[in-house]
RNA sequence: GGCCCUAUCGUCUAACGGUUAGGACGAAUCCUUCUCAAGGAUUAAAUCGGGGUUCGAUUCCCCGUAGGGUCACCA
């Protein structure tokens, strides 16, 4: 005995192509509130349209969803009791659902020619008149055999009103009820059929998709009340915008593939913690969340309705608070296929993950750290004498004597640094009374640079903790010569 | 053009009809500092316009305006 039904959502893409952000937040939203839940998640291949499927893609979307651990209880690869959940496999289905519309009376084959269709359009547009096919519906129906575009005849041409779960109310005139297309000349079904059938047949309770299809619910709501059905709980999502708000994000539009995320080094949890924020909050001020977290505090009610731009930024910073959160063994699990080849197996890496967490926004960064500008703990650096000198000693004369001087001192310090108390407060300890006397300018820039080679690093401290005393040494010996 | 949706800092957003309109990113400044990074603190920054309703509108209604979407044998 159940007296609620089971929670069913799905993602429904088509196949012509990559998975961009847009698209895998509406995923996102489908797959948290399933979770939540405790519901089924579908992932649903609507390749009605066999022009545009682009070789490849299927894979692509099912690679996209697994880095994000999206995972689906059915999908292309998992049939359930229902059949398969590729569209273009499920013919048979839309054709016996479009058959009872037929015996109804409720669909009839279009008499007209693409072309003669388009001209009624043409001519609509130049009366400036909306066109309705409706318009040169025929007063009566040939048999349908199959070789002709079957098209639903809308009955009722009423204002429709429908309740949406992050919209409220919404409504739309009978302009925008029309006798479209169910079934194409060539057998395949267009979205509008094809979706309410599996919908029903897959037991999906609420659908989340986005904006742009607003406009098409009276021809969804004739279709229901057609059929005789209850139509799902419907989550309408806000569109995500172009940086210039211009246009909603696509394809065409730079809209980057998701998985180009994950090669730039972007943690999946914290892209989808981003896209959950882009219309969508959880009414308090936590930002950052796990998998778990979010499924836990999702609820559609909070979807918010107007579009939003997104922003890099953010995610990067999310993406950095993520970071932090992974463990030493997680954090270089992640890194290793960012680590550039000269330095992986170096004993010295290691040492560095504490600079290296401070410094990146996204994994992809390290490459670039570790082959330059942390160059130095993996390589002795070549050090130029000028810039070994305190800028206020620069113009003075005994300014190259002295900072050696400075330098051989703190070389003297550390080597009275037992070996196996090489660390960050007994260098410190070391050198510090002697740098606070001669300026710390006048030691600790000269310290750093001959360890270093460069105008900017970690403090010397630091440098040489990591570098040990050999290493730590034999540099001050080597500029010192 | 018809129909539909939307409107709070630059961006993402919060605010039972009553708040000094809150938070976050980003920015700026300061602190910490031998330089970077990180960290801490502070500051600037918004209710699209006009009418109602109300003792009181960011909030409800209407009209503008702006932006977006849609008008396919594409989804």
């Amino acid at each position: 005995m159940e007296n609620t039904k089971k929670v069913v959502t799905r993602f429904a893409p088509s196949p012509t192509g990559f998975a961009h952000i847009g698209s895998i937040r509406t995923a996102l939203y489908a797959y948290l509130w399933a979770r939540k839940n405790n519901g089924t998640f579908i992932l649903r291949i609507e390749d009605t349209d066999q022009a545009r499927s682009v070789e490849g893609s299927l894979e692509h979307l099912q690679n996209s969803l697994k880095w994000l651990s999206l995972d689906w209880d059915f999908g292309p690869d998992k049939p359930g009791s229902f059949g398969s959940c590729i569209q273009s496999e499920r013919l048979d289905t839309y054709r016996e659902w479009a058959d009872k519309l037929v015996a109804k009376g409720l669909a009839y084959p279009d008499p007209y020619t693409p072309q003669e269709v388009e001209a009624f359009r043409q001519k609509a547009q130049e009366e400036k008149r909306p066109f309705l096919f409706r318009d040169h519906r025929p007063e009566t129906f040939e048999v349908w055999d199959g070789t002709k575009a079957l098209r639903f005849k809308v009955s009722d041409i009423k204002r429709y009103e429908w309740f949406d779960e992050a919209r409220g109310t919404l409504s739309a005139g009978p302009e925008a009820l029309d006798d479209f297309i169910l079934l194409k000349a060539d057998g395949f079904p267009t979205y509008n059929l094809a979706h309410i059938v599996d919908d029903y047949n897959m037991g999906v309770t609420h659908i989340f998709r986005s904006d742009e299809w607003i406009s098409s619910f009276p021809r969804f709501l004739s279709l229901y009340d057609a059929f005789e059905i209850e139509h799902p709980v419907f989550v309408t999502l806000p569109p995500i915008l172009r940086d210039d708000r211009t246009k909603k994000l696509g394809k065409r539009d730079g809209a980057k593939d998701v998985l180009d995320y994950k090669k730039e080094g972007y943690l999946p949890d914290a892209m989808l913690n981003y896209l959950a924020l882009i219309g969508w909050n959880p009414g308090t001020e936590q930002e950052i969340f796990s998998l778990q977290e979010m499924i836990e505090a999702f609820t559609p009610n909070r979807i918010q309705k107007s579009g939003a731009v997104a922003n890099e930024e953010k995610l990067e910073w999310i993406n950095r608070e993520h970071i932090k959160q992974l463990s030493s063994t997680e954090f270089w699990n992640y890194a290793k296929e960012w680590i550039p080849s000269e330095v992986i197996g170096n004993e010295m890496l290691f040492k560095t993950e504490q600079l290296l967490r401070d410094r990146i926004e996204k994994f992809g960064d390290l490459t670039e750290l570790l082959s330059n500008e942390f160059e130095y703990f993996f390589k002795q650096p070549s050090v130029d004498e000028k810039m070994v000198i305190w800028k206020t000693l620069k113009e003075d004369p005994e300014g190259l004597v002295k900072t050696k001087q400075y330098l051989a001192h703190v070389g003297n310090l550390l080597a009275s640094v037992i070996e196996t108390e090489w660390n960050y407060e007994s260098i410190k300890a070391a050198v510090i009374t002697y740098a606070d006397e001669e300026g710390k300018g006048n030691v600790l820039w000269p310290l750093r640079v001959t360890l270093t080679g460069k105008e900017k690093s970690p403090d010397p401290f630091e440098v040489a903790s990591i570098l040990g005393k050999d290493a730590t040494l034999a540099r001050i010996a080597a500029v010192l010569v």
